[in-house]
DNA sequence: AAGGCGGTCAACCGCCGGGAT
DNA sequence: CATCCCGGCGGTTGACCGCCT
């Protein structure tokens, strides 16, 4: 069988460290050492278990932690980052000196995001709020399909690409090279970045700069994939939770006189919501949803997403979709 | 002065990959 | 090979604080 438990979780101690066991886990680590955190919780004299002893200390005990302000540059670089990476905070921490993943995170949820909000940009894909609702709204006017309709060629284009995670739109070959600007953020990112998982298999050990080189890696093709089906599903659900404030602006009524009634309607009449206005919005979101698991769009995402063609217009993947539910 | 409200951030939760048994 | 834990990670929660009415 495997090993025994880490700590007795009926009998730690939770919520708010105070200083006297700061000073025993500050001491206990100074003298022995990070590592094994199971057992320090034991050896320090602590009634925690080693998993809060071990965050305790790599976000607030740890030498050489910041606990000022995030400087301009700073908040620069980790919204480059951000849009780079999307949220992969421990990455994006280990470009800032001082800082931990839950700094970082923290003050991305508390601060930068709303900042770029304010700015007019979607945080989640780094683009103008406008051209996601524009986005939206191309999506609404796919018309509904009864469920066995065979595709046909009235679709819309594909909504724009998103500049979020372009690393992985870069490995798929599909956008075209870095600015100086991006590849001196990426050099950076290249001197903490994890190896990849063929480097455990004693091959060579790939970097994110390798991602923008080589785009004939079959592993770092599969990886971006994943990273893109990630990236429609979060969108997805990110859009949802603003829809209802966003698109109280948006031209609702030019998007149903253009679609007909459209998705938004049939979305709003299929959830009971009534139809149009916030509901319909949200109802629409789920709709989209709902149509992903039923159709297994996700899938097919991917092998679309790895289409190159598709992005300039000249694929027929698009058309072999099958959005309708 | 008191209560409501929103912002901040430390801490917890739950998941996942890798490793130990 | 199966099972289970560890360490790491991102998401979420809730206590605390300051501001506003």
């Amino acid at each position: 069988m495997g090993r025994p438990p880490c700590c007795d979780k009926a009998n730690v101690k939770k919520g708010p460290w105070t200083p006297e066991e700061d000073a025993k886990l500050l001491a206990y680590t100074s003298t022995h050492g990070t590592g094994n955190w199971t057992n320090v919780p034991q050896r320090a004299g602590l009634k925690r278990c080693g998993k809060s002893c071990r965050l305790r200390y790599t976000n607030y005990l740890r030498p050489n932690l910041k606990h000022e302000n995030f400087t301009q540059e700073e908040e620069d670089l980790i919204v480059t980052l951000h849009a780079m990476l999307g949220s992969r905070w421990s990455l994006i921490a280990n470009q800032l000196p001082g800082r931990t993943d839950n700094d970082v995170k923290n003050y991305w949820n508390t601060k930068l995001s709303k900042k770029l909000r304010q700015r007019g940009i979607d945080p989640i894909t780094h683009r103008p709020i406008a051209d996601v609702m524009h986005s939206i709204g191309t999506l609404a006017i796919r018309p509904p399909q009864p469920p066995g309709t065979p595709p046909n060629g009235s679709y819309l284009p594909a909504p724009p690409l998103p500049l979020v995670h372009d690393v992985a739109y870069h490995a798929a070959g599909i956008l075209p090279p870095p600015t100086p600007q991006q590849q001196a953020v990426i050099a950076r990112v290249d001197a903490d970045a994890p190896a990849s998982p063929a480097a455990d298999h004693g091959q060579q050990q790939l970097k994110w700069s390798d991602f923008l080189a080589d785009d004939a890696a079959v592993a770092v093709k599969s990886e971006a994939q994943q990273v893109l089906v990630q990236y429609h599903h979060e969108a997805a659900v990110a859009v949802k939770s603003e829809a209802q404030q966003v698109l109280a602006q948006y031209n609702h009524e030019s998007a149903v006189a253009a679609n007909g009634g459209g998705v938004l309607a049939a979305a709003g009449s299929s959830s009971g919501a009534g139809g149009g206005g916030d509901d319909g919005a949200a109802a629409f979101i789920d709709a989209i949803l709902d149509c992903d698991k039923e159709t297994g769009v996700d899938q097919l995402i991917a092998e679309l997403l790895a289409d190159p063609a598709y992005y300039s217009g000249s694929s027929s993947s698009s058309s072999e979709m099958g959005w309708g539910c």
